[in-house]
DNA sequence: CATTATAGTTAGCCGCACCTAACTCTGTCA
DNA sequence: TGACAGAGTTAGGTGCGGCTAACTATAATG
């Protein structure tokens, strides 16, 4: 059976996931992280940033001493770039494919990263790539699609 | 501008849309919905369907009295009905165009549902009908996408 | 080196959405 | 018709994740 091998499972809220996907973002910019970048990033308050680091840090995640920077762990790194995979496969998905712009996709990409398991992101990643793929074989389906859709919305407009 | 015939949004918690949407559901079922049902279909205890049919009440969704039936107004029907479309919206796609299966596919819709806002639902429901549409015009999209999928899966595990 | 602005923390409150325990209502059946 | 099972409610507790107010630590500046 699989489950005899099963992974210890994090069991981030979306909430935490928030955080740790914040900070590795930040991390990949400026070269280190502060508790008010993270606020201002989620925005949320500061306080919030605090009790949500001791957290993380309980986890393993972060690397956190008060009024230190803070850093992730391997596995902080690990799970945070799991979650922004996520992301950004929900979020090319929605722009490469249904044509949706970029602003509205980020958005709804944040809010539908924690609801969907690897088995089926990994479908859409596939998909996605699909998609891209077929438009280099002669049969542009994003293209095509983009022309259905708006025929169908002048038909319902008239 | 839009924003000046800006409708009154109901703005309605996730939990109390899958309260509204169980009710919709169990409704299209059983004649009668009774509290229990709802608190079974959604694995919860009575006293929180109790107290999300008092909230829901207060906003005019349903109609409550204590030890009563349940039954939805009439916008209570227009707020299910509208949850319940894209919980098939996304749930269809799922299945027909990802190939998911239909079990993990319902259990997705169900934390996906709540994020996802009109805009992408309409494109997602008009991508899957493009897919099903495709398939009847030579090139299977779905299909392909299987092979696909299937052929990059083994490519992996060897 | 003292001052002061700003970053970070602590303490404590609130709303949401769940729960259990215990009570009340209702409909059935002997 | 009265007792009882089961449906529904009330009361009150919990955890999460926000918030503000007030305190403390740090770092920059004269």
């Amino acid at each position: 059976m699989k489950d005899t091998v099963k992974k210890k499972r994090n069991n981030l809220s979306a909430s935490l996931e928030d955080y740790l996907e914040a900070i590795f973002n930040i991390a990949g910019e400026s070269e280190v992280v502060r508790s008010k970048d993270i606020a201002e990033c989620l925005g949320v308050a500061k306080p919030s940033v605090t009790r949500a680091l001791k957290i993380l840090a309980k986890k393993g995640l972060v690397n956190y001493q008060p009024y230190g920077y803070v850093t992730l762990t391997k596995s902080g790194i690990a799970e945070a770039a799991r979650v922004a995979k996520k992301h950004e496969v929900i979020k090319s998905f929605f722009v490469d494919v249904l044509g949706v712009d970029a602003r509205a996709a980020h958005d709804a990409a944040c809010r539908t990263e924690h609801a969907l398991g690897a088995a089926i992101i990994s479908r859409l990643l596939g998909f996605t790539d699909f998609v891209n793929k077929a438009g280099r074989n002669g049969y542009d389906i994003a293209k095509e699609f983009r022309k259905f859709h708006k025929s169908r919305h002048r038909g319902k407009n008239r």
